[in-house]
DNA sequence: TAAAATAACTTAATCGTTAAAGTGATTTTA
DNA sequence: TAAAATCACTTTAACGATTAAGTTATTTTA
């Protein structure tokens, strides 16, 4: 039942244990015959490297840590399929951690991957102010944000991060309702501690702006980016008097929080209501849901961002250079905003 | 930069590293006084333990596998989520890995897991003749089985393992259906090799059997459990001239690849195609969707299946006997099916 | 052909922690 | 009150790998 170490090969073989270390990690001094008898014999007697044993010496643990809010959302479980594989491509593994919104929640799974030695963090949870951000520079441990980051360019200068364009998301998307001939539109926010909120608002503000368009303050929420939050702030807002034809809302799963408000109300989408998202989720493309979106595609960003990471593991000896990838977007035209059924009126 | 240890610490206070460690982890030996003196100045330092030094010594690394086909899938990100909760409740930290239905892949996590002397997996992707299934016994590392099965019950006697009611369920859907009055009724089933979609089969055929019905053989279809997979089965089976009134399908986020197939065919749901689904995943309630499914909790499967290992873990000296928790099912009527509408005719 | 270099090894130290086996001093027991 | 037990520590060894620093024997160089 015991594993086999590197010292049971050395005792079959006699020899020392540096000479089955080396052979067996492709190092010199260590001849052609007795190279060759090593890696024989560990494989024949199923020797498996002891991970703790190595990191130990080595400090490497080829563990890298995702911290999403919710890996249930789909958004989030998209984003870590890309970085899982991508990780596990190169050679590391994968740990997974929710903070279920909850900063505290974040600043101990940060601790607690900083204590085993995890080689690097991908976060996707950073808000503005994040103290979480300080202590990962304070540890010096290599990390990169996905999806929000740090707008203060005094910060922001020295951390790595995938992103999206969200103000020219929302820009389009915003412009896109306003073209539709909207002009009482609400705003689902996100949270607005976390920059693609703070970015997805300017710039709808600055498309509404263009259009002679402001947003009524009631009509602008801010309500976290669960589906069950948009589903009640949606509530509140639909049920007002005064109700707008039209709602952005800063993400996709929220949407679909939306919907079911808008249809609990009986609000017909698109007739009564005009509902536009925000990432592109693979639900919204369904039969039935056909929501107007803007695209995000989560896999690449998951992608992306594990690679960068890596990089940055494995070259730390570079400048003080920091990578940031910022990715396109593109409005997706389905049925969520009457545009199939009355095309743009301005 | 270089990170706090135990000798630091007893250079500082001027004592032994053992007494430091024992005072740590709340082990006898150590007075009151100086014992208190070493976690004040262990917080003061910042000392975190390396888990490295720490699983070397106790052969535990508080790690926990979790294998999924595809965290993508809203079933196993549902199912992710309980469990990652769960484990992280407990104390240790979960491990992701996809392998993306390759049983290739699922040998290569499993023996990479268990190199890295992670304390137990959760399988998720068990198939019956599983020669990972013998590689995980072999190694002797501890394991849950979570939503799939070996059924063979030579071998399943000695196998842990949280499931549902796969039988009972499919058995009520075809019920269902036949009491709605269809007669042709066509099956997308996922992997044969696979227990739930076993069980699900012979739940159903049973209750086709007691409804006096038999299922032609151009209309069952194994195609896998994932959603484009379901969708190109459902293209072939509606484009038949003779094509069934219903379909019944052994997932969800299948049925959501079958919706796609029957809107494209200009199939209406239910007029033209009644389908029932078989997990009940959170998209299946929404507005426009409203599928008919039974329901399967993946979020308490996720808890229960990691409690079930951290449990088995923790009390290695028992005896050989083995839990399996099976949970209930139960149908959820909504309009994918046509009941609805009409009723049930018989 | 003697000195230097190289190849193929081994020995010993190290990573950070825990566990086992001491060591005195103090307290309990008989 | 002498022997036994307890307490509060320390010293030493171990976990399984890697790395730095030897040690031979063999080959190369000048």
């Amino acid at each position: 039942m015991n594993r086999i170490t590197i010292k049971d090969i050395a005792r079959q073989l006699e020899v020392s244990t540096t000479t089955i270390s080396n052979a067996l990690n492709d190092k010199p001094g260590v001849g052609m015959v007795v190279r060759e008898k090593i890696v024989k014999m560990a494989r024949k007697m199923g020797y498996q490297p002891n991970y703790f044993a190595k990191g130990l010496v080595s400090r490497q643990s080829f563990a890298i840590g995702l911290i999403v809010s919710n890996i249930a959302d789909p958004f989030n479980s998209e984003l870590a399929l890309g970085a899982q594989e991508k990780i596990n491509d190169l050679g590391y593994n994968m740990m997974l951690f929710n903070t279920k919104h909850s900063n505290e929640n974040e600043k101990r799974i940060i601790e607690m991957l900083i204590s085993r030695g995890t080689d690097g963090i991908v976060l996707s949870t950073a808000l503005q102010d994040d103290p979480n951000i300080d202590l990962l520079n304070e540890m010096q441990i290599p990390y990169v944000l996905v999806n929000r980051l740090i707008l203060n360019p005094k910060k922001a200068g020295r951390i790595d991060s995938v992103s999206v364009d969200s103000y020219g998301g929302s820009y389009k998307a915003a412009t896109h309702l306003c073209r539709l001939g909207h002009t009482k539109i609400g705003i689902i926010a996100g949270d607005m501690q976390a920059s693609n909120a703070i970015l997805l608002t300017q710039g709808s503000n600055d498309a509404f702006a263009e259009f002679g368009i402001s947003i009524r303050p009631d009509l602008f929420v801010e309500c976290g980016f669960s589906r069950r939050k948009a589903f009640q702030a949606a509530q509140g807002i639909l049920a007002k008097k005064n109700r707008p034809t039209a709602l952005l809302i800063q993400g996709d799963n929220m949407a679909l929080g939306v919907r079911e408000a808008a249809y609990k109300a009986s609000l017909k989408i698109p007739e009564d209501l005009a509902i536009i998202g925000c990432d592109d989720i693979s639900i919204s493309s369904l039969a039935g849901i056909e929501l107007t979106t803007v695209t995000q595609n989560q896999y690449k960003m998951g992608m992306a961002s594990a690679q960068m990471l890596i990089n940055k593991i494995k070259g730390q000896n570079q400048s003080g250079s920091s990578s940031k990838i910022v990715m396109e977007t593109e409005l997706i035209i389905r049925n969520s905003c009457g545009f199939n059924l009355r095309g743009y009126v301005r």
